[in-house]
RNA sequence: GGACAGGUGGCCGAGUGGUUAAUGGCAGCAGACUGUAAAUCUGCCCGCGUGAGCGUACGCUGGUUCGAAUCCAGCCCUGUCCA
């Protein structure tokens, strides 16, 4: 129904990435005739972007496949304030060290993704503190803070839902969408920025920045944001098994990565394949119509591609393995975390607790009780067993989906 | 600065002197059923201990009491209104 003339919107349209867009006649002109650069920002909240950050780098890893230039911003200044956007309530400040940390260690997955250079389609990465934490008090209030009324900015739902609740904004976090605002000029100014996407909960915070932009500059630059991606039952996507999907190795495992897209519910299999992997629609529609047990060979095709994307292909077709050998042949692969046992023996409590199965002792206890825990696939019931290692493996089983291996220390 | 209302387990939210490790809901985990899906039903859901039990926990610090999440005092924080 909706027609573009530039690739970039039918490529992003046709795959549903778009939510909301400020002005799509003009950036679809834009797109045909020049090389837009785009930006998406980032906060350094944690040492790892999680799955609920994949549809915005997959965006611009689009607008880079589409033949544009993918900017990174690191939200280094940013992440000092907060984004308090639809947040019940203010997160604890994060000390300099720890931002400095966390962009270091999230950077590096932008990698994966992006064709990083300096050629004119290079995806870049900037930290915004390069130019926030430099900002003086008043000339800024003179130059950017005249250009924002506070009556629009207390009407944007983002803050909005807050103060109905009578929760605290404090005046620290209702400056972050000015700072963002003001990150859009700036990289306009600086790298001929024309395009902000982000999540739909981003859209105040994008306007502002493409208000500001006209106001300060007199030049057009456009916003774009994603649908909230929710799961066919209704919930957040990016939880799993022991919290949020991290896409750093060291925060979730391969495995646990491939199996969190194994697992995905029938219904969003199509939308899944059609954000977060690059096969042809015309192959995920061939896909998405696979009825009953069949498609779990879509879900299949989803994890592989997906892993492949984030971990690399290696360690998406070793998890892939693992998973086959370990749910289709009852066996164990590889890719299993591995826990090292001194003495050859060990409490199965221990055990459980040890390979992160189970976070205490006591709930290692009662899940014994309940019959969920198998030594070799043999469900133990007596709470007070010992392990004793009979070969170089043994495969301890929390449920279906839970496995580590034992090993000689 | 003043008046009023609040601060309970991951979240929401009961509880207003003992039978309260603290009702209920959500989230989570497991079992059954299945297709490593969904829905449904069942069990579990602070830590240690095989167990009796012990230790911690209801904003913080003290106090009253045989006994406090519950009463008192001071403090901190949040909201609403007033200055």
């Amino acid at each position: 129904m909706t027609h573009y003339r530039s690739e970039l919107l039918n490529l992003l349209y046709s795959r549903g990435y778009i939510h909301q867009l400020t002005d799509a006649d003009a950036l679809d002109a834009l797109a045909t005739t020049e090389v837009v650069p785009g930006y998406i920002g980032f906060d350094p909240t944690a040492p790892s972007l999680h799955v609920g950050h994949l549809v915005s780098i997959m965006m611009l890893r689009q607008l880079q496949k589409a033949g544009h230039k993918p900017i990174v911003v690191m939200g280094g200044g940013t992440g000092k304030i907060g984004d308090p956007s639809f947040k019940d309530e203010a997160r604890k400040l994060l000390t300099d060290d720890l931002i400095a940390q966390n962009v270091a260690s999230i950077r590096r997955v932008f990698e994966r993704f992006l064709t990083f250079g300096d050629g004119p389609t290079d995806a870049i990465m900037v930290d915004n503190a390069e130019w926030l934490d430099r900002l003086e008090y008043i000339p800024f209030l003179r130059d950017i803070g005249q250009h924002f009324s506070v009556n629009r900015m207390l009407s944007f739902d983002s803050v909005k839902l807050r103060l109905d609740r009578e929760q605290s904004l404090s005046f620290l976090e209702f400056n972050y969408m000015i700072l963002q605002a003001y990150d859009f000029l700036e990289l306009s100014r600086r790298v001929g920025c024309r395009l902000q996407m982000g999540g739909s909960d981003q859209w105040g915070n994008i306007v502002n920045g493409v208000e500001l932009a006209r106001r300060v500059d007199g030049k057009q630059v456009f916003g774009l944001t994603t649908p909230l991606l929710t799961n066919a039952d209704g919930t957040k996507m990016g939880k799993t098994v022991g919290g949020a999907v991290w896409l750093n190795e060291d925060q979730l495992s391969d495995f646990d990565y491939w199996q969190f897209w194994r697992n995905t519910d029938d219904r969003d299999v199509g939308m899944r394949l059609r954000l977060f992997t690059d096969l042809p629609l015309d192959e995920i529609a061939r896909l998405e119509a696979l009825e009953g047990a069949g498609i779990n060979e879509a879900k299949k095709v989803l994890a592989n591609e997906a892993t492949a994307l984030c971990r690399g292909v290696d360690a998406s077709a070793r998890a892939a393995e693992t998973a086959r050998r370990t749910f289709e042949e009852g066996a164990s692969g590889d890719a299993l975390p591995r826990i090292p046992v001194a003495d050859g023996r060990i409490a199965l409590t221990a055990a459980l607790t040890a390979a992160g199965l189970t976070a205490s002792n006591g709930e290692a206890k009662r899940k014994i009780g309940e019959g969920a825990v198998r030594v070799n696939d043999v469900a133990i019931t007596d709470p007070g067993h010992e392990i004793v290692l009979d070969g170089p493996e043994t495969k301890l089983s929390l449920g279906k989906k839970k496995h580590a291996i034992l090993v000689p220390a």
